[in-house]
DNA sequence: AATCGAATTCCTTATCGGTAG
DNA sequence: CGCTACCGATAAGGAATTCGA
């Protein structure tokens, strides 16, 4: 079943209009209720989405908003099935008479144009709390989340009801237009009444146009004049509704309704709907798919496939997949079921095909909340935009381009919980772009067309902030956003392939720092000229990069894997020859000339007190003369060797296939890449490349346990350990990789993903294992990774599958840290990793983090193991 | 309680494209 | 048809405010 959704991108709002004069206001009471948790343990986050996808029960939206959201019926709206899409606008443009109640289908969020206001939750205004707006009545019923049921979700009714069905069946009664919330939904909690305002049948309604209502971004200007909303008035709303009484938003907002300042006929409700007389909206899209039901694993996602605005403004239509799929050859042709999960590392190449980023983009890029305007596109170094190319890709047909944002942590990419891609509609943007939700991931699809020979020019993605407050606080968020500011664009391409397999390669772009201070403050190294020279130094490094000063001085740092510095030395600048965006260094020497293995280190720019650029990678190599004593690696060393191997190391590991719907094992060459082995093939690839591959590493079972309790990313493995990961069925249905050792762990927050997997219940690992050896929805995977022959020694297939193991949702570690746990002896078979697994330490696998935010992260554990709890913790 | 850095919001300006005169 | 002024919107920089460590 699909969902629909009004305009663009998200944002239906669905309004009840019709006889509801029977609404008992005295029921209609507004309610602040502020609760984020789910109602069951069976309410999982892809069941349910509201106009972004977002699930629901993570939105801690303040029920004071003034929601965006909408109710639909599923009833109502099946009225309208049989139409014709322009039929479908049309009957729904008829009015009431139609079907009563009249389902409106309002754009939301950002169509408040000039609605937007700083209370809106970024999250919410992302995915905004379902709202049942009665336009008679001049209230607004806003759904609370635990009122989705999922066992609704599956209505086979129509097809609009999958994302919105489990609302609505049960809540709107099609014919009578008695949609009182409180009345046929008790779900329904927060109800809020007005003085009773024009009815949508006689009132004239203000077209819903690009400019007023249904456009994609919010105001230019500032639409927040409530201020910021504090963190108390997350965990009490109704200070929030005092906060708001000081600088009351002149645009629909909970007071405007509540001192009786109303949506007018021509207010703020009133243009989002837009569908009033003589007007339509700009686009409305549903979504597609109509033959895929809800994931309620969380995978399920929603197309927004639309018209691309700048070519087909004038058109309203209601696309089914069916259609869009003839629209956009190549574009969301794909079962998202069938399609790996964003968090998955992929290869940016086959032997076939490669990803590759042409131009990158600028570190720096100024996100822009949702209360601001458009800080427009992600630049190119250059000036221009980022540039995309697939490369070996012999097909006629386009293919769809996925990009979101991804975390800049190298040790894995995954979707950034602060971050959004935002999609860029600015007359100076060229590129066809379309957007959907895939679990709570806003991605933009771009077509790659053979006739521009399978580039793109990236210059339709913004980025978009979501506030901390609003994610930390979100169920089963991890992360914190606090310095976490630090983005990479990720790129994703599915490419069909005979037999109906999919081929999926993703690449990463450089990392690019979104806050504004740092655009302006920090150092940033952007080249270097070299990565690596002896244990002795005194080479000359040239580093390239911006905000350089006269001060500036280059430390290099060595820290063990628990992130403890070990060495740190300052190294010489030239300041003669050095500018605003260039350093000339001289490599000090290491601290041990005796090592016979490289040693990773880190070096980074400091300008001054808390202005140090991020690390950058440097490695020594040992001199090449035969008398320094050969000793066994010590852990710390063969983490090194493996660290650097995996930053060295040339080609892609595995591919992805996947079928459609249901994969078939395969395997290129049947090869399982081995950590263990851990071959020094410098092969030129530098770790500061700026083409950051990412896959997931395959460390041997036994020893190396310890060092594979992460993704490794920018990692490559030489080609004849590569091997492919297929599946079959859906990643997406199940998430699950079936394997047994060594762990890799997804984990939603940094500090849990160094964890290891003690805190996994096993009901919850049970969930959330990722199995590479297999694959099925039922945790029976039966995909393989096989083994490489370089390893005879090694065991049947499944001693080497891969757990990737998704760290169940927890509250972040400040406020709900789960008790450090036992290592698992299996998975921790080193000293290294033990003391790597201790509780109460974050450790650095690869010291690419912001130190200062691994400083807060051992901080916030230190303090937890002392009693001393963080914020939101009482 | 004070301080400071980070996060968020607000204000302002520049630029561009469309449109009317 | 070309020019200019105006308007609206986006993009962007800067800074004030607020929060939280």
């Amino acid at each position: 079943m699909s969902s629909f959704y009004g305009e663009e991108k998200e944002c239906s709002e669905l309004r009840l209009s019709g006889d509801l004069t029977q609404v008992n206001s005295e029921e209609l009471e507004f309610d602040y209720l502020f609760n984020y948790e789910p109602p069951n343990s069976d309410f999982h986050s892809g069941d349910l989405k509201d106009d972004t996808n977002l699930p629901l029960h993570s939105h801690p939206y303040p029920l004071d908003e003034p929601s965006p959201y909408t109710e639909s019926s599923t009833e109502a709206l099946s009225a309208y099935e049989h139409l014709e899409p322009k039929n479908y606008v049309e009957q729904v443009r008829s009015g009431p008479q139609a079907v009563s109640p009249r389902i409106e289908i309002t754009p939301s969020r950002e169509h408040h144009s000039h609605g937007s206001n700083s209370l809106h939750d970024p999250l919410v205004n992302a995915s905004p709390r379902p709202t049942l707006t009665v336009p008679g009545l001049d209230c607004a019923i806003y759904r609370e989340p635990q009122c989705l049921s999922p066992a609704s979700s599956n209505s086979s009714a129509s097809w609009h009801s999958e994302t919105y069905s489990p609302f609505a069946s049960p809540c709107v009664s099609p014919g009578s237009g008695q949609a009182v919330a409180g009345e046929l939904c008790p779900r329904f909690q927060n109800i809020h009444t007005g003085s009773p305002r024009t009815s949508p049948g006689t009132s004239p309604r203000t077209s819903l146009t690009e400019e007023n209502s249904s456009s994609p971004r919010p105001s230019s200007r500032s639409t927040s004049p409530q201020g910021k909303r504090t963190y108390e008035m997350y965990r009490n709303p109704n200070l929030v509704a005092v906060a708001r009484s000081r600088s009351p938003s002149p645009h629909g907002s909970h007071d405007d309704r509540h001192t009786g300042t109303h949506y007018g006929s021509n207010s703020v409700t009133e243009v989002v709907n837009g569908f009033g007389p003589g007007s339509v909206p700009t686009k409305i899209v549903r979504t597609n798919q109509p033959g895929y039901t809800i994931y309620p694993d969380g995978h399920g996602e929603s197309y927004l496939v639309e018209q691309d605005v700048k070519t087909k403004a004038e058109q309203y239509f209601v696309i089914p997949s069916i259609w869009s799929k003839q629209l956009v050859p190549g574009i969301c042709s794909i079962p998202i079921a069938s399609l790996p999960p964003l968090e998955w590392p992929l290869p940016s190449r086959t032997d076939q095909y490669e990803l590759h980023i042409e131009m990158q983009p600028k570190p720096h890029h100024r996100a822009h909340y949702e209360t601001e305007g458009s800080r427009g596109a992600v630049k190119a170094m250059t000036g221009g935009h980022p540039v995309v190319q697939l490369h070996g890709y012999r097909g006629k047909e386009p293919l769809g381009l996925q990009i979101f944002i991804g975390t800049a942590d190298e040790r894995i990419l995954k979707p950034h919980a602060f971050y959004q891609v935002h999609r860029i509609t600015g007359k100076t943007v060229t590129t066809t772009s379309y957007e959907k939700m895939i679990n709570s991931t806003k991605v933009l699809e771009i077509p790659l067309e053979p006739k521009n020979n399978m580039k793109a020019i990236i210059d339709c993605a913004g980025i978009l902030k979501l506030r901390n407050a609003d994610i930390e606080l979100r169920k089963g968020e991890t992360d914190i956003g606090r310095k976490n500011t630090r983005v990479r664009l990720v790129f994703r391409i599915h490419i069909p392939q005979p037999g109906g397999q999919y081929v999926s390669l993703q690449v990463a772009s450089q990392p690019i720092e979104c806050s504004q201070r740092s655009a302006h403050e920090l150092p940033m190294v952007e080249k270097q000229d070299m990565d690596s020279c002896s244990v002795l130094g005194g080479q000359q490094m040239i580093l390239t990069g911006q905000n350089f000063s006269a001060d500036s001085k280059v430390i290099f740092t060595e820290k063990t894997h628990d992130g403890q510095q070990i060495w740190e030395l300052e190294a010489t600048v030239d300041k003669d020859k050095s500018q605003t965006s260039m350093l000339f260094i001289e490599v000090p020497p290491y601290r041990d000339p005796t090592i016979c293995h490289p040693a990773k280190v880190n070096f980074y720019v400091i300008n001054g007190k808390r202005k140090r650029s991020q690390p950058q990678h440097f490695t020594y190599t040992p001199l090449p003369v035969s008398s320094i004593k050969t000793e066994p690696l010590d852990e710390y060393e063969s983490g090194q060797i493996g660290y650097m191997m995996s930053q060295t190391l040339g080609v892609s590991p595995h591919s992805y296939y996947h079928h459609n719907p249901r994969s078939v094992l395969t395997s290129d060459n049947g090869l399982l890449p081995n950590m263990a082995s851990c071959h020094q093939n410098h092969s030129g690839i530098s770790p500061s490349d700026p083409c950051f591959q990412q896959h997931i590493v395959y460390p041997r079972a036994e020893k190396n346990l310890g060092h594979s309790l992460y993704i490794q990313t920018g990692v490559m493995v030489p080609e004849a350990h590569r091997s492919v990961l297929v599946h079959t069925g859906s990643p997406a249905k199940s998430s699950h990789l079936i394997g047994q050792q060594p762990v890799i762990q997804f984990s939603p927050t940094n500090h849990h993903l160094l964890r290891g997997a003690e805190n996994i219940t096993p009901p919850a690992q049970e969930l959330q294992n990722l199995y590479c050896e297999g694959y099925s929805p039922q945790g029976t995977p039966t995909a393989v990774a096989s083994r490489s022959p370089a390893t005879p020694q090694a065991p049947q297939s499944q001693h080497y599958s891969t757990v990737i193991q998704q760290q169940p949702y927890t509250n972040r570690l400040p406020k709900d840290r789960s008790p450090p746990g036992q290592v698992h002896p299996q998975r921790c078979s080193s000293a290294e990793e033990q003391r790597a697994s201790l509780p109460g330490r974050v450790t650095v696998k690869q010291e690419n983090l912001d130190q200062a935010y691994l400083d807060d992260v051992n901080e916030i554990i230190r303090k937890d193991l002392t009693g001393v709890h963080g914020r939101g913790q009482t």
